[in-house]
DNA sequence: AAAATAATCGAACACCGTGTTGATTTATGA
DNA sequence: TCATAAATCAACACGGTGTTCGATTATTTT
C-alpha cells in the first residue's frame, strides 16, 4: 500500500528541480509559471492546484532546505560542546561540500538575497550566544559588530569558494577562516 | 538659456526617486511602470519615452551611484598614498553616513544583490592590488581568501550598522573594521 | 479484473500589465 | 508670438495570470 499522495510528491519534486535548475539561469522574477511547467513537462493548472504562485514555490523549498540545514547541522552543533571550534567550522564546509549544487543556487547570483541574509542572522545569533559570556569586557556594540564582520566574512569565504569551483579542501577553508577570525592578517604571515 | 531638456532632467529625476522610494518596501520584481508612473505622477507614455523597463531604470540609477562612488572615494584614494589605512577607512564610513538613504536602498532587504556584490568585487580588487607586495610569503588563494573574508566582512559590518540606525560614529566603525581585520578576535580585549 | 477514487490534463475564460502608436496638449526658448 | 520638443491621452495587440470546466489517466480498493 503505497502513500495515496504518491503522485502528488512526485509533481512537486519535478517542479522544485526545475524552479532551481532555472535559477541557476535566471532570476526568479524572470520565471513564469507557463515556462516553469514545460520544463517540467507538467500541466500548469497542475501547478496551481499546489502552489499559488512561483514565490510560493519558493518559499516551500526555502523552507526545506533550511530544514535540510538544520538537520545537517543538528549532528554537528550537537556534539559541539564537545569539539574545538575549528572542529566545528570544518564539518560546516564540509557540510557545504557535500550539498555544494543547492548552496550554489542560494548563493548565486539569482538566489534569494532574503533566504542568504536570514541564514546570516541566524548563524550570527547562535555565535553570539554561545560566545557573549567570554567576553565580559567588550561593550555590546562590539561584539555586535565582531560577529556581524566575521560571519559575513564567513559567507563571502564560502561564496568565493562555491564560485572559484572549489579548489581547495573543507579543511583548508575552516582553517583560514578560523585563523583569520582568531588572528586577523597574521593568517597572511 | 535654460538646457533644453530641462524638462527630461525633471522628469528622469522623478522617476528615480520614485523607484528607491518604492525600493525600500518592494522588491524590483513587485514595481510595474504603472504604479511607478502613478507615484511620480506622470504619464506612462513618457516612462516609455526614456526608458525600457524598469530594469533599465534601475540600471540607469545604478550606475550614476556607481560614479557617485567613484567621485566620492576618488580623493580618498588618491589621497591614500599619503594617509594610513585607518584614515581611508574612516573615510569611507563617512561618506556612507552621508549617503546613507541611497545606501540603505542599496544594501536593505530590496537592493539589488548583483549591484552589492559587484561593489564587493571590485573593493576585493583594489585591496588586492594595493596589498599584494605586502605578502610575497603567503600561496594565493590564501591573499584571496583574506581579502574575499575581510571585504565581506566590512559589507557585512555596513549593513549591521546601516540597519540598526547608525547609533555609532563612522570612526569607531572604522576602528573596528581595522582592528578585526589586523588583530581578529583581540579586538574584544 | 473491475470499480472507485484522486490527480493530471487540456481548453477556454476574463483580467491586467506591457510596450507601442498616433494625435493632441502643454511648456520652454528664440 | 512662434517653433520646437516634451508630456499627455486613448487605443491597440500581446502575453502571462489565475480560475474553471469536463475529460483523461494512474492508483487503490473491492
Amino acid at each position: 500500500m503505497k502513500n495515496p499522495e504518491h503522485r502528488v510528491q512526485i509533481t512537486k519534486r519535478l517542479l522544485r528541480e526545475a524552479l532551481t535548475a532555472m535559477l541557476i539561469e535566471k532570476p526568479l522574477s524572470a520565471i513564469t509559471v507557463k515556462e516553469l511547467c514545460e520544463r517540467a513537462q507538467l500541466n500548469r493548472g497542475t501547478f496551481y492546484a499546489h502552489y499559488a504562485d512561483v514565490y510560493d514555490l519558493l518559499e516551500q523549498i526555502e523552507a526545506e532546505m533550511a530544514a535540510g540545514f538544520r538537520a545537517a547541522l543538528e549532528p554537528i552543533l550537537s556534539a559541539a560542546g564537545e569539539l574545538r571550534p575549528p572542529a566545528v567550522t570544518k564539518k560546516i564546509f564540509e557540510c557545504i561540500e557535500a550539498n555544494a549544487d543547492l548552496c550554489r543556487v542560494i548563493v548565486g547570483p539569482y538566489g534569494d538575497k532574503e533566504f542568504g541574509r536570514e541564514l546570516l542572522r541566524s548563524s550570527k545569533e547562535s555565535c553570539l550566544k554561545s560566545c557573549l559570556r567570554f567576553f565580559p569586557s567588550a561593550e555590546p556594540w562590539q561584539i555586535d559588530a565582531y560577529f556581524s564582520f566575521v560571519t559575513g566574512g564567513c559567507y563571502a569565504l564560502m561564496e568565493c569558494w562555491l564560485r572559484e569551483g572549489m579548489k581547495e579542501s573543507p579543511e583548508r577553508l575552516a582553517d583560514a577562516a578560523e585563523k583569520i577570525m582568531e588572528h586577523g592578517i597574521a593568517f597572511l604571515g
